[in-house]
DNA sequence: CTGAAAGCGCTTACAG
DNA sequence: CTGAAAGCGCTTACAG
């Protein structure tokens, strides 16, 4: 491989010039530039990203996060992820501060804030969707901050730097499919999902309701809320039930998994018919539950991969350079069924 | 984050002690070595992996790659993954060498060969099962080169670094349990693998009798053997769906999908019944057959990230010196459907 | 057993 | 517009 030191002893000029022309640095004599332009291209010139990447230490680069603060196992595995490459981008130099905030504009705002004054360079942040939070970001970009959102996105804001996270109408287009093949295209419909007016959530629910538009034996009885909390979602799945008896199929959109289906098997042991669940997440309550077959299926978005690679895009934006292709990186849609809840 | 140079200050010692210590190279007093490795502990030091990385190009490290030579697109995904990290570590200054062999041991051994003379550090390979390669391998280990083998593993040989790729057995399981969901428990399978005789065909078909133990109403009805050939495929399965018509789902355990789904669909419309396949991979035909229904589900095993992950553990073990836990390190089982095969 | 020096490839800050 | 020097943190080769 070639160096940035080679390429300057064949065109004749110092390392810096062919340093300045490599990043486009400006203040170079066109002539010399194209000179040099062309040697780097006849000699395939790659940089070495070690050799950057210890060069950053000069920079005192600082990048902010704003995560949840929730005793929450899926913002846990979330977390976990962001806080994994944390660790791995400062024995690089890189200053990663960690800020939780409970999940609401003010809280999130108040902790930007407080990133903005230490003058950190990028910001990572799982957004709320409520508007000043937009305001207060695209102030942030102002500054030439760039932002990742991770898990879920800001609606209608598009400027940011990347979206790391599920495709959730496709995450809903894919439970749809499994409940179609595990039902033979006939069922009658209970949805539970946690909030009416979740992005996350509606877009799941979209994607089903278009999916099983082309199954005229599949049918939505009932859409329930239960807040993402357990002791509604128990409450609402069994008043659920109880009105609609017909209900031989659940689509669980959100939290409060286990809630739900503790009356969901109170619902078969009274009736004695089947009723097929797919839900999403493998948080460890839901795990249980695929193993003892009350949930045939779950999907899965690789919380763990998302803070990764959330942090990670930030870090090649400023230390490579490097612009995702489109905003948004989808992590993989999967299924997991009893046999590898856990592979 | 400390750096050596900062404990050697403490210490009181010079920077090439501290690396010394480690790096356990010896030729340290115990009392030093005792008195730097307290300072190393306290102030919690982690090597910057940019340093280490860019000082390795002074070693001229090699690494050996012995590839298939097939014009088979799964094939061609693996070698793909192997290609773009061979890459990312050229960029290292590590050179890496890619060889493809024909699928025997015999022309493998000629490679390796080859690697050797050139004084590669490292090997990867998708090994060939015959003993003669095991040999030839224990030899390479015995020259202190680390081996990781990937996609498929050598039977009764643990002393490899690490092998990279499926479990295939629970691969097994894991369509086994797709089908049970899929037939409500009750069917009649017909089985098309590969080679009776390749390890990873054969416990996958492990994996999934062994599911279906469990389940009276499911029962294979008859086992065929394709040799991975399109056109052999679609013989095997056409005489076994003729021989046994109450067929009605079909597990396909290897290549040869598109052959064996042509037959499939043929009998499908002569009966009119229903016939539930499940299948490996997503190659492009099997991919098309997924869409249009013909194919259920597909189970995926990430054949460029295995490529990747391979070459990346070769590479941490040379620059790090970092050896994976157990020395299997297993891609997902992804299921793919009509709805997320695209994704 | 120990240390001083040079080198890996890049960036930064400064002098002209 | 251009270059020389210093620095990032690590390893290597050599001198003592």
């Amino acid at each position: 491989m070639v160096t940035q030191s080679q390429i300057a002893k064949i065109a004749g000029v110092s390392r810096a010039t062919v340093e300045r022309v490599i990043n486009n640095r400006g203040d170079v004599n066109e002539k010399t530039r194209q000179r040099v332009l062309k040697i780097i291209e006849e000699m395939d010139y790659k940089p070495n990203p070690a050799g950057k990447t210890l060069a950053i230490k000069q920079r005192n680069l600082k990048i902010g996060c704003v995560i949840i603060k929730a005793d929450n196992p899926f913002y846990e595995e979330l977390n976990k992820g962001i806080r994994e490459a944390a660790e791995e981008y400062k024995t690089y130099g890189i200053d990663v501060i960690i800020e939780s905030a409970v999940f609401t504009a003010k809280a999130q705002t108040e902790k930007i804030n407080e990133l903005l004054e230490m003058g950190v360079n990028g910001l990572l942040i799982q957004p709320t969707i409520e508007p000043e939070l937009a305001d207060v970001l695209r102030r942030v970009e102002a500054q030439n901050i760039p932002i990742v959102t991770v898990n879920t996105d800001l609606p209608n804001y598009n400027s940011r730097l990347c979206y790391v996270g599920n495709d959730f109408y496709l995450c809903g287009k894919t439970a749809a499919n499994l409940m179609q093949m595990l039902t033979r295209s006939t069922c009658r419909i209970g949805i539970v999902t946690g909030f009416f007016n979740a992005k996350s959530h509606s877009d799941r629910i979209c994607g089903f309701r278009d999916f099983i538009a082309d199954y005229p034996g599949m049918e939505i009885v009932d859409t329930r809320e239960n807040q993402d909390d357990e002791m509604e979602s128990y409450y609402v799945t069994r008043t659920m039930l109880e009105a609609h008896p017909e209900i031989d199929a659940v689509f669980l959109v959100a939290g409060g998994v286990k809630g739900a289906c503790q009356a969901i098997r109170q619902q078969k042991e009274k009736t004695g018919r089947m009723i097929s669940v797919i839900s999403f997440d493998d948080v460890p309550t839901t795990k249980e539950l695929v193993r003892d077959g009350t949930i045939l299926a779950t999907i899965c978005q690789q919380p763990v991969r998302q803070g990764r690679m959330a942090l990670s895009i930030l870090f090649d934006y400023l230390v490579e350079g490097k612009t995702p292709e489109n905003g948004r990186m989808y992590t993989d849609i999967q299924i997991k069924l009893r046999t590898n809840i856990d592979a």
